[in-house]
DNA sequence: CTGGATCCTTACCGATACTG
DNA sequence: CAGTATCGGTAAGGATCCAG
């Protein structure tokens, strides 16, 4: 019997869950995926570690629990890391891991797409709401 | 002045929407387009036309209120189309836009990517959980 | 600086009942 | 069949205060 390879486990798995089974644990990670926050963290760490503060800054308008929220999630799924300096004050770093990386590229495409279809999604809703 | 192509208008908007502003209306796209079911019925109608009571049938679990809300949701942001049969009894089908369409790769991969990694995120979470 | 803990206000969402 | 309308529990999430 032939090593299986990592694609082959995932050509496996592929078969093996599907989310649109109510109780497939993948539809409970689209769930926690299916999420502005993370993608906007995910994106956010693209080019890098990052520190909290710095986070905080680039995306702007989440609320510290949020943030802090979000990140505990990420990092207890695997997708980023948190590396914590015991200096004063302390600094604590969040890196994208290599899982985190393979999910980087389509976090990327639903922000960009969003932000390069709006004004087509805007005429959109205007013809609908104008419509009766 | 040359006429500027549809790429051309993409590209200049990816540098006027920023989904890292709060208030950018980018964001708010990226918000609805970060939610479980879209994702779900968009790629439940990657074959083509659906029947509702198909969509309810495939994306297991979601409630009417929920498959309603969000196939208007989506109808509205101009990325499904809805047609009615008047017939007894009516018949309504629901089908992806070219604009919708252009979504698709997107959250194909994200659904596939969820269904692929789910186990490395499992191993992950009982790591993080078996920490103190 | 990086959070944890708490309160409190939404807004989400399932269940149910009703309609063309 | 394909919805609409309403009610109510629950959970998300912002604001605030405190701590290592």
């Amino acid at each position: 019997m032939p090593t299986q390879s990592a694609a082959d486990r995932r050509a496996a798995a592929r078969l093996a869950y599907d989310a649109y089974i109510a109780k497939c644990p993948s539809r409970q990670l689209l769930s926690t995926l299916s999420d502005k926050w993370v993608s906007l963290i995910l994106t956010a760490l693209a080019g890098g570690a990052q520190r909290y503060s710095d986070l905080a800054r680039t995306i702007a308008g989440v609320s510290q629990k949020m943030l802090t929220q979000t990140l505990r999630s990420l990092e207890r799924d695997g997708l980023v890391s948190r590396t914590l300096t015991p200096s004063v004050p302390v600094r604590v770093d969040y890196e994208l891991t290599d899982l985190g990386r393979t999910l980087l590229p389509i976090m990327a495409s639903i922000k960009e797409w969003a932000e390069a279809h709006i004004e087509d999604v805007q005429t959109a809703r205007t013809r609908y709401d104008n419509l009766t």
